[in-house]
DNA sequence: GCCAACGTTGGC
DNA sequence: GCCAACGTTGGC
């Protein structure tokens, strides 16, 4: 059974174009535990909302896929990566990820505010609050009323402005 | 094992 | 830039 998650990152550092364009990619520099337990769950198929944050209006923008179970992240051995850990060992890995595959952009980005403004949502892990977890779980109704509000045209979700 | 200090996240 | 939330570290 496909199980539905969220994965979030700062575009500045990895965002959902980058993905389209590179198709698939590793989801290197998780280094907190919950997160790393939540992607060891993660099985073949599974999909998530790739939500970026740190930036004016942060959104889900779209949707991709889970297409590795975990296998250690390599750059935790990397002396030259920001994602360095000088405790972790080749026979004991501390950190994990898995690989992410570009699915499908939403016709229209579905905004925190958004789903902040949506009743049926209250109880998501991403709106309680002070909730920073990079990796986390999404039930079954949550993610189809986010999908529905992706597809949604409302004076509330107005396109965004052009660049 | 406790807990204060500290660092990071991330919305606003 | 501010600051609340919260995870991690390290002294004891």
């Amino acid at each position: 059974m496909t199980r539905y998650w969220l994965l979030k990152t700062e575009p500045s550092a990895y965002s959902f174009e980058r993905l389209r364009a590179d198709g698939t990619t590793p989801w290197t520099g998780v280094r907190n535990f919950q997160a790393r337990n939540n992607m060891m769950e993660m099985r073949l198929g599974d999909l998530a909302l790739f939500y970026h944050s740190g930036v004016a209006q942060p959104a889900a923008a779209g949707i991709c896929k889970i297409v590795t179970t975990a296998y250690p992240d390599f750059t935790q051995f990397d002396r030259t990566s920001e994602y360095f850990d000088g405790r972790a060992r080749s026979d004991r890995p501390i950190w994990f990820m898995v690989d992410v595959a570009y699915v499908e952009p939403f016709a229209r980005p579905v905004t925190l505010a958004r789903m902040r403004a949506e009743p049926r949502l209250v109880g998501m892990t991403l709106l309680r609050r002070g909730q920073r977890l990079s990796v986390q779980p999404v039930m079954p109704h949550e993610w189809n009323i986010v999908l529905e509000l992706a597809s949604e045209t409302s004076v509330l979700s107005p396109d965004p402005a052009p660049a």
